[in-house]
DNA sequence: ATTAATAGTTGTAAAGTGCAAATAACAATA
DNA sequence: TATTGTTATTTGCACTTTACAACTATTAAT
């Protein structure tokens, strides 16, 4: 198990470094990766509250008003208030938005492929049907959601 | 290849909180992520020069050199100069060093038993084998790898 | 009506970041 | 040897990110 946290580690680390290379190259350097994944979330999701985001991305909702606001001046992202509370603010996607997250997807495509290039398909099939499992393994185990208050983690 | 995208974004942003809430749960919030990063950095390989280090977390050396500073106040790593060129800084964990690493692996270790828990254990070596594949695979790519001074991905 | 809870926003201060420029040591070469 | 170029690391600076505390606006509970 010591031999899968370090190569958890490794992975999630340069697969995070990816990432954040391919936001800033392909928009123009217009969008954090903390940025792109809120949008990601945005769209995941129907019309999520700033909240339900915030909670998402583990990012305190105070921080998370003020990247909203720098996406929504950028024209990425636009709100609404919601009719059955005036309280909250539901978000969405601009067709900006929309366009600069999906090129950003195209990007990130492109490296995965060229990484998967190197294994044969049946390697393939089992890596992705792997990923597929640890997804739904983290979401059982209840790491990694909101409990209480305290925010993400297994707190 | 899309889902994989999706699937492995939501997994790394996921694992990535949960390390980041382990850092600063078992030590005493005395570690951010990016120090535990390093300080496992400085694990893997035996002795590395600021720029190795730097390189390999994709960060700027100058940002490098302050956490390190940071890190070497706090007593959890040393340096030393190399004596073949006294221009590099070769890094070391102090003992209290390798203790909060070794803390913080724990804490991981813990969680990530908890998440594999729900996997029988033949999938359970399925996701290993998958995640050694993986890695394999990104370092073939050369993504994430330093290449002529721009720095870390598929630049 | 009053009090309590919730969604979101600002003030402020701390930490993290990267670029440009500086320092120090090494390397190459005239 | 003196000079010029290169590399490893550090500092100055400006900008961003972050979270805590305190605030406003709205809803819920009594």
């Amino acid at each position: 198990m010591e031999s899968v946290r370090e190569e958890l580690q490794l992975f999630v680390r340069r697969l995070g470094l990816l990432n954040a290379s391919c936001c800033d190259e392909c928009c123009g350097q217009q969008v954090s990766m903390a940025q792109s994944h809120i949008l990601s979330e945005i769209r995941r999701r129907g019309s999520p509250s700033m909240q339900r985001v915030a909670e998402e991305l583990g990012m305190d909702v105070t921080t998370f008003s003020r990247q909203a606001k720098g996406l929504e001046g950028k024209g990425l992202i636009m709100r609404q208030v919601a009719p059955e509370d005036r309280r909250v603010s539901r978000l969405g996607l601009t067709d900006e938005g929309t366009q600069v997250l999906e090129q950003i997807d195209r990007y990130m495509v492109d490296k995965l492929e060229q990484i998967f290039s190197s294994l044969t398909s049946f390697e393939r099939e089992t890596v992705v049907k792997s990923l597929g499992l640890l997804n739904e393994a983290v979401a059982k185990s209840g790491c990694c959601t909101q409990r209480d208050k305290t925010i993400a983690c297994c707190k």
